[in-house]
DNA sequence: CGTCCACGTCTAC
DNA sequence: TAGACCTGGACGG
Protein backbone atom coordinates (compact mmCIF):
# COMPACT_ATOMS: atom_id res chain seq x y z
CA UNK A 1 0.00 0.00 0.00
CA UNK A 2 2.32 2.37 1.59
CA UNK A 3 3.35 4.79 -0.64
CA UNK A 4 1.61 8.65 -1.37
CA UNK A 5 -0.74 7.19 -4.56
CA UNK A 6 -1.75 4.61 -2.36
CA UNK A 7 -2.46 6.43 0.57
CA UNK A 8 -4.85 8.63 -2.03
CA UNK A 9 -6.07 5.73 -3.60
CA UNK A 10 -6.95 4.43 0.04
CA UNK A 11 -8.60 7.79 1.09
CA UNK A 12 -10.37 7.54 -2.20
CA UNK A 13 -11.61 4.19 -1.39
CA UNK A 14 -12.66 4.81 2.18
CA UNK A 15 -14.70 7.97 0.59
CA UNK A 16 -16.32 5.89 -2.26
CA UNK A 17 -18.02 3.17 0.16
CA UNK A 18 -18.66 4.87 3.08
CA UNK A 19 -20.96 7.56 0.89
CA UNK A 20 -24.30 7.38 2.63
CA UNK A 21 -23.51 4.71 4.91
CA UNK A 22 -24.43 5.81 8.61
CA UNK A 23 -21.76 4.16 11.15
CA UNK A 24 -22.14 3.81 14.45
CA UNK A 25 -20.75 2.37 18.19
CA UNK A 26 -17.59 2.54 19.57
CA UNK A 27 -14.45 2.14 17.41
CA UNK A 28 -12.88 -1.12 17.99
CA UNK A 29 -9.05 -1.54 18.22
CA UNK A 30 -7.74 -4.99 18.12
CA UNK A 31 -5.99 -6.68 21.49
CA UNK A 32 -2.18 -6.54 19.73
CA UNK A 33 -2.41 -2.97 18.23
CA UNK A 34 -0.04 -0.53 20.31
CA UNK A 35 -1.62 2.32 18.82
CA UNK A 36 -3.76 4.18 21.08
CA UNK A 37 -7.34 3.35 21.38
CA UNK A 38 -10.08 5.48 20.03
CA UNK A 39 -12.21 6.74 22.36
CA UNK A 40 -14.82 8.14 20.06
CA UNK A 41 -18.58 6.59 19.96
CA UNK A 42 -21.74 7.74 18.45
CA UNK A 43 -25.28 6.37 17.67
CA UNK A 44 -24.68 7.47 14.15
CA UNK A 45 -21.99 9.08 11.89
CA UNK A 46 -20.06 9.22 8.56
CA UNK A 47 -16.74 8.72 7.90
CA UNK A 48 -14.93 10.45 5.24
CA UNK A 49 -11.10 10.50 4.32
CA UNK A 50 -8.07 12.98 3.09
CA UNK A 51 -4.77 12.33 2.06
CA UNK A 52 -1.74 14.15 2.51
CA UNK A 53 1.81 12.78 1.24
CA UNK A 54 2.10 8.99 3.00
CA UNK A 55 -0.79 10.30 5.41
CA UNK A 56 -4.66 9.51 5.33
CA UNK A 57 -6.58 11.27 8.05
CA UNK A 58 -10.01 9.81 8.51
CA UNK A 59 -13.06 11.80 10.06
CA UNK A 60 -15.93 10.72 11.94
CA UNK A 61 -18.99 13.05 12.02
CA UNK A 62 -21.67 12.67 14.16
CA UNK A 63 -24.97 13.05 12.38
CA UNK A 64 -27.93 15.20 13.93
CA UNK A 65 -29.88 13.58 16.60
CA UNK A 66 -33.16 14.14 16.29
CA UNK A 67 -33.87 15.07 19.63
CA UNK A 68 -31.53 17.10 21.57
CA UNK A 69 -31.19 15.72 24.69
CA UNK A 70 -30.19 12.80 23.81
CA UNK A 71 -27.06 13.83 22.57
CA UNK A 72 -26.10 14.22 26.31
CA UNK A 73 -25.87 10.62 26.78
CA UNK A 74 -22.48 9.86 28.32
CA UNK A 75 -19.70 8.99 25.97
CA UNK A 76 -21.77 9.91 22.87
CA UNK A 77 -19.88 12.00 20.59
CA UNK A 78 -20.94 14.96 19.37
CA UNK A 79 -17.88 16.57 17.61
CA UNK A 80 -15.92 15.34 14.39
CA UNK A 81 -13.19 13.75 15.42
CA UNK A 82 -9.91 13.60 12.66
CA UNK A 83 -7.91 10.19 13.06
CA UNK A 84 -4.34 10.06 10.66
CA UNK A 85 -2.94 6.99 9.81
CA UNK A 86 0.32 6.53 8.60
CA UNK A 87 0.48 2.69 7.15
CA UNK A 88 4.06 1.59 7.51
CA UNK A 89 4.51 -1.05 5.36
CA UNK A 90 1.44 -3.05 4.75
CA UNK A 91 -1.15 -1.12 5.85
CA UNK A 92 -4.72 -0.23 3.97
CA UNK A 93 -8.32 -0.58 4.44
CA UNK A 94 -10.70 -2.44 3.83
CA UNK A 95 -14.63 -2.63 4.09
CA UNK A 96 -16.33 -5.91 4.38
CA UNK A 97 -19.14 -8.21 6.23
CA UNK A 98 -18.57 -7.96 9.99
CA UNK A 99 -18.34 -12.04 9.39
CA UNK A 100 -15.95 -11.62 6.79
CA UNK A 101 -13.07 -9.35 8.78
CA UNK A 102 -9.64 -9.63 7.28
CA UNK A 103 -6.80 -11.18 9.44
CA UNK A 104 -4.85 -8.31 11.40
CA UNK A 105 -8.12 -6.02 11.29
CA UNK A 106 -6.14 -3.36 13.97
CA UNK A 107 -8.96 -0.85 13.97
CA UNK A 108 -12.64 -1.50 13.14
CA UNK A 109 -15.82 1.01 12.14
CA UNK A 110 -19.08 -0.89 12.48
CA UNK A 111 -21.99 0.44 10.25
CA UNK A 112 -25.62 1.18 11.77
CA UNK A 113 -27.28 -1.57 9.54
CA UNK A 114 -28.81 -4.75 10.34
CA UNK A 115 -25.87 -7.24 9.17
CA UNK A 116 -23.64 -4.34 10.08
CA UNK A 117 -20.44 -3.82 7.63
CA UNK A 118 -16.56 -3.01 9.37
CA UNK A 119 -14.51 -0.47 8.04
CA UNK A 120 -11.25 -1.65 8.60
CA UNK A 121 -7.65 -0.48 9.09
CA UNK A 122 -5.65 -3.77 7.84
CA UNK A 123 -1.66 -3.72 8.94
CA UNK A 124 0.01 -7.09 8.01
CA UNK A 125 3.04 -6.20 9.96
CA UNK A 126 2.02 -3.67 12.11
CA UNK A 127 4.35 -1.07 11.41
CA UNK A 128 1.55 1.43 10.49
CA UNK A 129 -0.05 3.86 13.08
CA UNK A 130 -3.13 6.04 14.27
CA UNK A 131 -3.61 9.15 15.88
CA UNK A 132 -6.66 10.21 17.14
CA UNK A 133 -7.36 13.87 17.29
CA UNK A 134 -4.79 13.97 14.91
CA UNK A 135 -3.28 16.09 12.62
CA UNK A 136 -0.89 15.87 9.20
CA UNK A 137 2.44 15.28 11.21
CA UNK A 138 4.50 18.38 11.68
CA UNK A 139 7.67 17.96 10.26
CA UNK A 140 6.23 16.46 6.85
CA UNK A 141 6.16 18.57 4.11
CA UNK A 142 3.49 19.47 1.19
CA UNK A 143 1.79 16.40 -0.64
CA UNK A 144 4.21 15.53 -3.89
CA UNK A 145 0.66 15.24 -5.78
CA UNK A 146 -1.76 17.66 -4.28
CA UNK A 147 0.57 20.59 -2.75
CA UNK A 148 2.56 20.71 -5.80
CA UNK A 149 3.40 24.40 -5.45
CA UNK A 150 4.46 24.53 -1.99
CA UNK A 151 6.26 21.56 -2.42
CA UNK A 152 8.47 22.61 -5.38
CA UNK A 153 9.03 26.14 -2.92
CA UNK A 154 9.80 23.92 -0.31
CA UNK A 155 12.78 21.74 -1.63
CA UNK A 156 13.95 24.96 -3.81
CA UNK A 157 14.06 27.21 -0.76
CA UNK A 158 15.91 24.65 1.32
CA UNK A 159 18.66 23.44 -0.98
CA UNK A 160 21.21 24.96 1.41
CA UNK A 161 20.09 22.14 3.87
CA UNK A 162 22.71 19.58 4.71
CA UNK A 163 20.18 16.93 4.20
CA UNK A 164 20.96 17.88 0.49
CA UNK A 165 24.53 16.77 0.73
CA UNK A 166 23.23 12.64 0.77
CA UNK A 167 22.86 11.26 -2.67
CA UNK A 168 19.66 12.28 -4.19
CA UNK A 169 17.86 8.31 -4.17
CA UNK A 170 18.09 9.14 -0.42
CA UNK A 171 17.28 12.36 0.20
CA UNK A 172 14.05 11.27 -2.35
CA UNK A 173 12.80 9.56 0.92
CA UNK A 174 13.30 12.48 3.33
CA UNK A 175 9.45 12.93 4.05
CA UNK A 176 10.13 16.33 5.37
CA UNK A 177 10.79 17.51 1.55
CA UNK A 178 9.61 14.44 -0.53
CA UNK A 179 5.89 13.54 1.94
CA UNK A 180 4.39 10.76 -0.58
CA UNK A 181 7.69 9.81 -2.14
CA UNK A 182 8.60 5.76 -1.72
CA UNK A 183 11.06 3.24 -2.71
CA UNK A 184 9.55 2.04 -5.85
CA UNK A 185 8.76 6.15 -6.86
CA UNK A 186 12.57 7.05 -6.02
CA UNK A 187 13.66 4.43 -8.92
CA UNK A 188 10.97 5.41 -11.19
CA UNK A 189 11.21 9.16 -11.14
CA UNK A 190 15.16 8.96 -11.53
CA UNK A 191 15.00 6.47 -13.95
CA UNK A 192 13.21 8.30 -16.07
CA UNK A 193 15.41 11.22 -16.20
CA UNK A 194 18.94 9.21 -16.02
CA UNK A 195 19.83 10.65 -12.99
CA UNK A 196 22.63 8.05 -11.58
CA UNK A 197 20.62 7.54 -7.69
CA UNK A 198 24.14 8.59 -5.86
CA UNK A 199 24.63 11.46 -7.19
CA UNK A 200 24.50 14.49 -4.13
CA UNK A 201 20.81 15.42 -4.70
CA UNK A 202 21.90 19.61 -4.05
CA UNK A 203 23.97 18.77 -7.89
CA UNK A 204 20.36 17.06 -8.89
CA UNK A 205 18.62 19.47 -7.94
CA UNK A 206 20.67 22.88 -8.20
CA UNK A 207 18.96 25.35 -11.23
CA UNK A 208 15.22 24.51 -10.36
CA UNK A 209 13.01 27.30 -9.83
CA UNK A 210 10.36 27.44 -7.36
CA UNK A 211 7.88 27.91 -10.32
CA UNK A 212 7.65 24.78 -12.87
CA UNK A 213 8.32 26.26 -16.15
CA UNK A 214 7.13 22.86 -17.62
CA UNK A 215 4.13 23.43 -16.40
CA UNK A 216 2.26 25.01 -19.30
CA UNK A 217 4.88 24.05 -21.88
CA UNK A 218 3.13 21.84 -23.98
CA UNK A 219 5.76 19.42 -25.54
CA UNK A 220 7.06 22.43 -28.60
CA UNK A 221 9.87 20.35 -30.08
CA UNK A 222 11.94 23.49 -31.26
CA UNK A 223 14.67 24.40 -28.53
CA UNK A 224 13.94 27.93 -28.09
CA UNK A 225 15.15 28.73 -24.54
CA UNK A 226 13.78 31.21 -24.61
CA UNK A 227 12.74 32.26 -20.75
CA UNK A 228 15.50 33.68 -19.43
CA UNK A 229 15.18 31.30 -16.03
CA UNK A 230 14.96 27.92 -17.48
CA UNK A 231 17.45 28.37 -20.33
CA UNK A 232 19.97 25.40 -18.59
CA UNK A 233 19.14 21.99 -19.43
CA UNK A 234 15.74 22.23 -21.29
CA UNK A 235 15.12 19.94 -24.24
CA UNK A 236 15.63 16.69 -23.07
CA UNK A 237 12.92 17.58 -20.48
CA UNK A 238 10.76 19.45 -23.06
CA UNK A 239 7.80 16.80 -22.80
CA UNK A 240 9.01 15.22 -19.50
CA UNK A 241 9.67 18.11 -17.09
CA UNK A 242 12.45 18.67 -14.15
CA UNK A 243 13.08 16.10 -11.75
CA UNK A 244 10.83 17.71 -9.05
CA UNK A 245 7.98 18.22 -11.34
CA UNK A 246 8.28 14.34 -12.04
CA UNK A 247 8.01 13.69 -7.99
CA UNK A 248 4.93 15.44 -8.86
CA UNK A 249 3.61 13.36 -12.23
CA UNK A 250 4.96 9.80 -11.87
CA UNK A 251 3.07 8.94 -8.62
CA UNK A 252 -0.32 11.00 -10.29
CA UNK A 253 0.39 8.46 -12.71
CA UNK A 254 0.05 5.23 -10.37
CA UNK A 255 -3.04 7.04 -8.93
CA UNK A 256 -5.13 7.20 -12.42
CA UNK A 257 -3.83 3.16 -12.64
CA UNK A 258 -6.29 3.71 -10.21
CA UNK A 259 -7.14 0.80 -7.11
CA UNK A 260 -3.87 -0.87 -9.20
CA UNK A 261 -1.25 0.26 -6.98
CA UNK A 262 1.16 -1.26 -5.60
CA UNK A 263 0.03 -4.24 -3.40
CA UNK A 264 0.85 -8.14 -4.73
CA UNK A 265 -1.73 -9.21 -3.26
CA UNK A 266 -4.08 -7.49 -5.53
CA UNK A 267 -5.51 -9.49 -8.72
CA UNK A 268 -5.14 -6.81 -10.81
CA UNK A 269 -1.03 -6.04 -9.88
CA UNK A 270 0.16 -7.29 -13.06
CA UNK A 271 -1.36 -3.57 -14.28
CA UNK A 272 1.08 -1.78 -11.80
CA UNK A 273 3.85 -4.04 -12.54
CA UNK A 274 3.35 -3.09 -16.11
CA UNK A 275 3.55 0.17 -15.53
CA UNK A 276 7.22 0.06 -13.29
CA UNK A 277 10.17 0.66 -15.95
CA UNK A 278 12.91 0.37 -13.26
CA UNK A 279 12.06 -0.92 -9.85
CA UNK A 280 11.76 -4.62 -9.25
CA UNK A 281 12.08 -5.17 -12.92
CA UNK A 282 14.64 -7.61 -14.65
CA UNK A 283 17.85 -6.39 -16.14
CA UNK A 284 17.93 -3.28 -13.48
CA UNK A 285 20.60 -2.81 -11.47
CA UNK A 286 19.98 -2.45 -7.88
CA UNK A 287 22.41 -1.62 -4.65
CA UNK A 288 21.64 -0.74 -1.21
CA UNK A 289 21.50 2.63 -0.18
CA UNK A 290 23.09 3.71 3.17
CA UNK A 291 19.84 3.25 4.81
CA UNK A 292 19.99 -0.42 3.99
CA UNK A 293 16.94 0.17 1.26
CA UNK A 294 17.23 -1.37 -2.07
CA UNK A 295 17.83 1.21 -4.88
CA UNK A 296 17.26 0.24 -8.27
CA UNK A 297 17.90 2.25 -11.63
CA UNK A 298 19.95 1.23 -14.95
CA UNK A 299 23.29 2.33 -15.79
CA UNK A 300 25.54 5.00 -13.69
CA UNK A 301 25.30 4.56 -9.82
CA UNK A 302 26.90 7.95 -9.17
CA UNK A 303 29.45 8.52 -7.02
CA UNK A 304 28.39 8.80 -3.76
CA UNK A 305 27.40 4.83 -3.71
CA UNK A 306 28.24 3.30 0.02
CA UNK A 307 32.00 1.86 0.04
CA UNK A 308 30.37 -1.57 0.77
CA UNK A 309 26.92 -1.67 -0.95
CA UNK A 310 25.87 -5.16 -2.03
CA UNK A 311 23.02 -5.80 -4.52
CA UNK A 312 20.40 -8.58 -2.67
CA UNK A 313 18.91 -11.18 -4.31
CA UNK A 314 15.12 -10.33 -5.29
CA UNK A 315 12.80 -13.35 -5.34
CA UNK A 316 10.26 -13.64 -8.00
CA UNK A 317 7.01 -11.86 -7.68
CA UNK A 318 3.95 -12.87 -6.23
CA UNK A 319 0.26 -13.01 -7.17
CA UNK A 320 -2.49 -13.53 -4.67
CA UNK A 321 -6.19 -13.35 -3.96
CA UNK A 322 -7.65 -9.78 -4.67
CA UNK A 323 -8.46 -6.87 -1.94
CA UNK A 324 -8.69 -3.77 -4.08
CA UNK A 325 -9.67 -0.64 -3.75
CA UNK A 326 -11.41 -0.60 -6.95
CA UNK A 327 -13.87 -3.44 -5.37
CA UNK A 328 -14.36 -5.03 -8.90
CA UNK A 329 -14.61 -8.08 -6.97
CA UNK A 330 -11.95 -10.37 -8.82
CA UNK A 331 -12.76 -10.23 -12.85
CA UNK A 332 -11.31 -12.94 -14.16
CA UNK A 333 -7.85 -12.87 -12.94
CA UNK A 334 -5.06 -12.33 -15.11
CA UNK A 335 -5.26 -15.82 -16.35
CA UNK A 336 -4.17 -16.28 -19.85
CA UNK A 337 -1.88 -18.88 -21.22
CA UNK A 338 1.10 -19.97 -19.02
CA UNK A 339 2.19 -18.51 -15.98
CA UNK A 340 5.19 -17.22 -18.20
CA UNK A 341 8.18 -18.27 -16.10
CA UNK A 342 10.09 -15.83 -17.52
CA UNK A 343 14.02 -17.04 -18.43
CA UNK A 344 16.03 -15.43 -15.69
CA UNK A 345 18.25 -12.83 -17.29
CA UNK A 346 21.59 -13.14 -17.25
CA UNK A 347 22.90 -11.58 -14.06
CA UNK A 348 26.39 -10.40 -12.46
CA UNK A 349 27.28 -8.76 -9.17
CA UNK A 350 26.98 -4.79 -9.41
CA UNK A 351 30.07 -3.50 -10.28
CA UNK A 352 30.72 -2.00 -7.30
CA UNK A 353 32.82 -3.50 -4.24
CA UNK A 354 31.30 -7.41 -4.61
CA UNK A 355 32.28 -7.95 -0.71
CA UNK A 356 29.81 -9.91 0.77
CA UNK A 357 28.27 -8.69 3.88
CA UNK A 358 25.56 -9.88 5.89
CA UNK A 359 23.63 -6.32 5.19
CA UNK A 360 19.79 -6.50 4.79
CA UNK A 361 17.03 -3.79 5.11
CA UNK A 362 14.98 -5.04 7.73
CA UNK A 363 16.38 -7.82 9.11
CA UNK A 364 19.89 -6.74 9.07
CA UNK A 365 19.80 -4.35 12.02
CA UNK A 366 17.44 -7.22 14.07
CA UNK A 367 20.36 -9.46 14.36
CA UNK A 368 20.66 -9.45 17.98
CA UNK A 369 19.60 -12.50 19.99
CA UNK A 370 16.34 -13.34 20.97
CA UNK A 371 16.01 -12.62 24.38
CA UNK A 372 12.91 -13.95 24.43
CA UNK A 373 14.08 -17.40 23.04
CA UNK A 374 14.29 -19.61 26.51
CA UNK A 375 16.73 -22.84 26.04
CA UNK A 376 20.11 -22.34 24.29
CA UNK A 377 19.73 -19.61 22.35
CA UNK A 378 20.51 -20.30 18.97
CA UNK A 379 23.83 -18.68 18.06
CA UNK A 380 22.16 -16.70 15.13
CA UNK A 381 25.21 -14.91 13.50
CA UNK A 382 25.24 -14.30 10.02
CA UNK A 383 26.97 -17.43 8.41
CA UNK A 384 28.47 -15.43 6.24
CA UNK A 385 28.10 -17.72 3.20
CA UNK A 386 30.42 -17.61 0.63
CA UNK A 387 28.74 -16.42 -1.71
CA UNK A 388 25.17 -14.40 -1.28
CA UNK A 389 25.00 -14.50 -4.35
CA UNK A 390 21.55 -16.33 -6.13
CA UNK A 391 21.49 -17.94 -9.26
CA UNK A 392 17.99 -16.20 -10.34
CA UNK A 393 19.37 -13.06 -9.69
CA UNK A 394 19.11 -10.24 -12.01
CA UNK A 395 20.97 -7.33 -11.88
CA UNK A 396 22.60 -5.28 -14.71
CA UNK A 397 23.82 -6.05 -17.97
CA UNK A 398 26.85 -4.60 -15.98
CA UNK A 399 27.28 -0.84 -16.83
CA UNK A 400 27.96 -0.67 -20.33
CA UNK A 401 25.37 -2.72 -21.81
CA UNK A 402 22.35 -1.16 -20.05
CA UNK A 403 22.43 1.83 -22.66
CA UNK A 404 19.21 -0.12 -23.99
CA UNK A 405 15.89 0.73 -23.23
CA UNK A 406 14.32 -0.91 -19.91
CA UNK A 407 13.95 -4.88 -20.19
CA UNK A 408 10.48 -5.00 -20.22
CA UNK A 409 9.60 -7.24 -17.57
CA UNK A 410 8.10 -10.85 -18.93
CA UNK A 411 4.76 -10.20 -17.99
CA UNK A 412 1.95 -10.99 -19.93
CA UNK A 413 -1.18 -9.44 -18.84
CA UNK A 414 -4.32 -11.04 -20.47
CA UNK A 415 -6.32 -7.85 -22.34
C1' DC B 1 12.27 -26.30 7.89
C1' DG B 2 15.34 -21.82 7.73
C1' DT B 3 16.85 -17.71 5.14
C1' DC B 4 15.97 -13.61 2.65
C1' DC B 5 13.08 -10.13 1.30
C1' DA B 6 9.29 -6.47 1.49
C1' DC B 7 5.55 -0.18 -0.52
C1' DG B 8 8.44 2.86 6.51
C1' DT B 9 9.22 5.04 10.03
C1' DC B 10 11.03 5.68 15.06
C1' DT B 11 14.38 6.13 18.79
C1' DA B 12 18.23 4.99 21.30
C1' DC B 13 23.45 4.62 21.70
C1' DT C 1 23.69 5.35 11.90
C1' DA C 2 22.64 1.12 13.73
C1' DG C 3 18.71 -1.46 15.64
C1' DA C 4 13.64 -2.17 16.59
C1' DC C 5 9.34 -3.14 15.25
C1' DC C 6 6.40 -7.22 12.69
C1' DT C 7 4.16 -10.86 9.48
C1' DG C 8 4.36 -13.72 5.60
C1' DG C 9 5.58 -15.14 0.80
C1' DA C 10 9.16 -17.13 -2.14
C1' DC C 11 12.95 -20.15 -2.25
C1' DG C 12 16.49 -23.43 -1.03
C1' DG C 13 17.70 -27.68 1.36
Amino acid sequence: MPEGPELHLASQFVNKVCAGVVFSGPVIKSEVSKSPDVSFSCEAYRITAASRGKEVKLTLTPMKADEPKRRAKAGQADEPMDIVFRFGMSGFFRFTGEDELPKHAHLRFYTKEKPCRVLSFVDARRFGSWQPNGTWQAGRGPCIMFEYKSFRENVVSHLSDRAFERPICEVLLNQKYFNGIGNYLRAEILFRLNIPPFVSARTALEGLESEDLYENMKPLKNETADITKGVRKKKAKEETGDLLRLCHTVPLEVVSLGGKGYDPEKADYSAFQAWLQCYYVDGMKSLRDHNGRTMWFKGDPGPLVPKDSKSPSPKKRIKKEDHDYTDKKKVAKVRSGSTTKKSTIKRESVTKTPKKEKKDADRRKTKPTRKKTPGANAPQQEAKSGERRRKTSRTQPTDGVAASGPQRRSLRLSR
